[in-house]
DNA sequence: CTCCCTGCAAACTATTTGCACCGTC
DNA sequence: GACGGTGCAAATAGTTTGCAGGGAG
């Protein structure tokens, strides 16, 4: 079975235990969550999910998107300017490199960070809970077409 | 001289050289931002704009936190959620605190910041220009009102 | 058969824009 | 005096909500 594939089951999983339904749309949202490999828009999963519900709206992309934040399976990225885009494969805080050309966004490893978090918490007494960390720059690809 | 004053001091001189005028309103609002210790929003901007110029708009806030943030005088957090949030004291991209209880925003210092961007950017090929860094938590303050 | 979910349109909110008048340079 | 800035109102864009009908459990 494959890596989307478990995702997939660990979503419908998730809902169930929530009691929530499992309509076609929803699930036609959640495969393009666990299909991809990117970093979905709210209009990009729209247009994903309307070839098969042509009558889908954004609405009803955005409601089960809150429904799956609510749930904690998926991840919001939270860029304030344009396009807020999702992370339905890794539904936790994870540090994102961000291509501004061509809007790219890998998830590097950073051995760093538990030892960071834990020296802000002992430097200001804080408990910190959550966090985002977001790289900007230009990918080894964008570089290339200068 | 205080420190507020040679911020302020240096975002006229900035203005100045980029042939903005310098006007009573927009004196007044690069006060709040120099002098401001926090991180205000466009909001709290207004407000503390307002008494001193009654008859003064949002859309003149926005107007000039959009020429501060293009000669890089002022820094956007960019929360997506509610409240955007400027400052004006550290207009460079820095780490921040923030208490997700009553919405304080530390600077925290993170020494281990630039080792960090460097070792990302070997890992990915990335060139890193700009980088958000925020984590979520409980004040101190807020931990003890439990 | 009971509700939750969907899809449409309308509402909302933060931000931006157009334009006439005002005041800095 | 010229022209950039202000302040009002209207426009915009992304997201949310209300509600009636449809379908999952």
């Amino acid at each position: 079975m494959s890596d989307p594939e478990i995702r997939l089951r660990k979503m419908v999983e998730a809902l169930r235990e929530n009691q929530y339904r499992i309509t076609p749309q929803r699930l036609a949202i959640l495969k393009v969550l666990a299909e991809s490999k990117g970093h979905p828009s709210v209009e990009s999963i729209y247009a994903q999910v309307k070839p098969n519900f042509p009558t889908t709206s954004l609405a009803t992309i955005y409601k089960n998107v809150t429904v799956l934040k609510e749930i904690g399976q998926v991840l919001e990225l939270g860029f304030s300017d344009d396009s807020n885009r999702y992370d339905g494969n890794k539904p936790y805080d994870h540090p994102h490199v961000v291509c501004v050309r061509c809007k790219k966004i890998l998830d590097p490893d950073v051995a760093a960070l538990k030892d960071m978090t834990q020296e802000l918490m002992r430097e200001t007494g804080f408990t910190i809970t959550r966090h985002r960390l977001d790289f900007f720059g230009i990918c080894p690809d964008c570089q290339a077409k200068e």
